[in-house]
DNA sequence: CAGGATCCGCGATGATACTG
DNA sequence: CAGTATCATCGCGGATCCTG
């Protein structure tokens, strides 16, 4: 039996964390490596710059993401997953079967 | 290369049928087979009763979860997930599973 | 028992302009 | 280049009451 009702509940904790509408696409975009800011958002062109910086935030914030800034002019910032964040690699292969599967 | 852009992308697709709040844990809860209505209200506590009604019907008409009403007194309503619906469940059991190990 | 209907706040999402 | 700030919108999700 699974504890849906309770915290413990891993789905819904998981939903949580990568279940808002540009998480499971950003975690597509770094699962093959680093990405600059520009570069995320060339590969989502409907994204708002709001909405890729706060998406990009809650990431680093839940530790899936790691984000380094060098000190230069112009500025550069690559984005990264961490550890953790590719453990969520595995849900966006299969996410992402089940949308093309679904067809 | 992904298509990230466009609608041929599966995880937009996907995200689009399983990724609001309730619809993993649905799918959970018919995953091992057939749940009356009252059963998954009682699974699920704190979801209210629009939200699991809306929740299931949305699934019933992306082809994931079949309904099936019996013209009785009083009234009995089942819900399965149907061929499509559960190819869902690998997707399902990665999702408890990262959501587990993040803790 | 299994819903439908209605009203509503708030968070999620977005458009636009501006900045170090 | 990589953000911030501000303002506007939209629908998710919930509370409550009603029905076959």
């Amino acid at each position: 039996m699974h504890l849906i009702h309770s915290e413990k509940c891993g789905v819904r904790r998981a939903m949580m964390l990568i279940g808002s509408k540009w998480k499971m696409v950003l975690i597509g975009c770094l699962k093959d490596g680093m990405q600059r800011y520009g570069e995320l958002k060339r590969s989502i062109p409907d994204i708002s710059e709001k909405m890729l910086i706060q998406e990009l935030k809650d990431l680093v914030e839940a530790g899936l993401v790691e984000k380094t800034s060098y000190p230069e002019v112009p500025p550069r910032v690559e984005y990264r997953l961490t550890e953790k964040g590719q453990k969520a690699i595995p849900v966006w292969e299969m996410v992402e079967r089940f949308g093309c599967d679904y067809l």
